[in-house]
DNA sequence: GGAATGACAGATTTTGAAATCTGTCAGCTG
DNA sequence: CAGCTGACAGATTTCAAAATCTGTCATTCC
């Protein structure tokens, strides 16, 4: 890598890093190769980043922003009814998640070794998933459709039911004929598990 | 171990592997170690079971055989009716499952790494759950109380719904404090999916 | 003086040779 | 003869030495 002599930034580590990760994937990229990468020595990019975790952490929190920014629209979206948001919002989950499995693996690897290990990145990513959920579970409350007792108790509970179509764990399981329906189907109990009676 | 003189039927073979997974767990349990500890040489145990892995397999089907009799025995139970049998249902695997992998982790280990193998004991294990949900959902349409289209799209709807509570990839979520909880947050949320509107 | 370096200790990973294992089968044994 | 053995080839695993990595910090450089 030509050693550009712009400043050392985060951002460029954080740049460097994720082309060393998708190069060589989780398990074989060092601070050492990002360093080498950016033509620096290792110690330069410990000024930055306390730990190796932490640089890990990083880039996978740059990753998700960008790779779940379309979902919070459609949290907000006025042209669809609670219900509606409600589905188009799992099925978006669903189709980002699975696109990036596919598409990103070496990235998406990463994704899931953070995710076994609870790292903060993955944990404010979930936090912020079923904040999103919350929001649209307590606008169809607000508009009469569903009947809850507690919006937030009932959105971790939708995430929960639904983990086998965003959980990494079950990537494998992603790829196969019928998945789309399973979710479909998943959804549908939900939908009417959520739906006012009266 | 004491080569008795008996005859060496598949049964001993099985009881053998299973003492020896006990001790050793999946990954260091070898055929030879089998043999050594029925005191024959590991060609016999070769003319039982073809592969390594039919072995395996076999012995993850008489412990799931043996561990999950009980569940089965709430399908039919008539002083319950269909909602309080799909919770009690429920609530049993999850204890179920639960016990074994604190009890007998290497036994539950053997039975993960087949899950995610595929293995046809796990295979016949899922079809047997989700049969038996069936049988329950079917009960539920029958008395009135669930409405359904299909209750065996349906049963597997609740079996992957769950799949947070039974599936052994989330074994080391089961001992977090919450967890009955949010198996009844989401227990709650399907059956009130279930339950007839009129 | 603030940023970068590179040498260092201890931890982790790689590597390749030796040991063990799986699955087969010709032959032994009772 | 039915059931068991043990030697064998090729695959896999183990193990210990060598290489590399993580994280620190005194020193160097601009």
């Amino acid at each position: 890598m030509a050693p550009t002599s712009e400043a050392l930034t985060a951002e460029r580590i954080l740049a460097a890093t994720e082309e060393v990760l998708r190069r060589h994937g989780p398990a074989k990229a060092t601070v050492v190769d990002v360093a080498r990468a950016l033509g620096v020595s290792h110690g330069s990019v410990y000024r930055h980043f306390r730990t190796k975790a932490a640089l890990r952490d990083a880039v996978t929190k740059r990753w998700l922003d960008r790779t779940f920014e379309s979902l919070s629209g459609i949290v907000t979206a006025e042209d669809l009814d609670p219900e509606a948001r409600l589905r188009a919002w799992f099925a978006g989950l669903f189709a980002a998640k699975r696109r990036k499995a596919g598409d990103e693996p070496e990235l998406f690897a990463t994704f899931s070794v953070l995710a076994t290990e609870n790292g903060g990145a993955v944990g404010s990513h979930i936090a912020d998933l079923t904040g999103q959920l919350t929001r649209i579970v307590q606008a169809g409350v607000d508009a009469g459709t569903f009947t809850v007792s507690d919006p937030a108790t009932t959105a971790r509970a939708l995430f929960h039911a639904t983990g086998r179509f965003h959980d990494p764990r079950y990537a494998r399981e992603w790829e196969q004929p019928g998945v789309e329906g399973e979710l479909e189907a998943v959804v549908d109990l939900l939908l009417r598990g959520l739906r006012s009676r009266d």
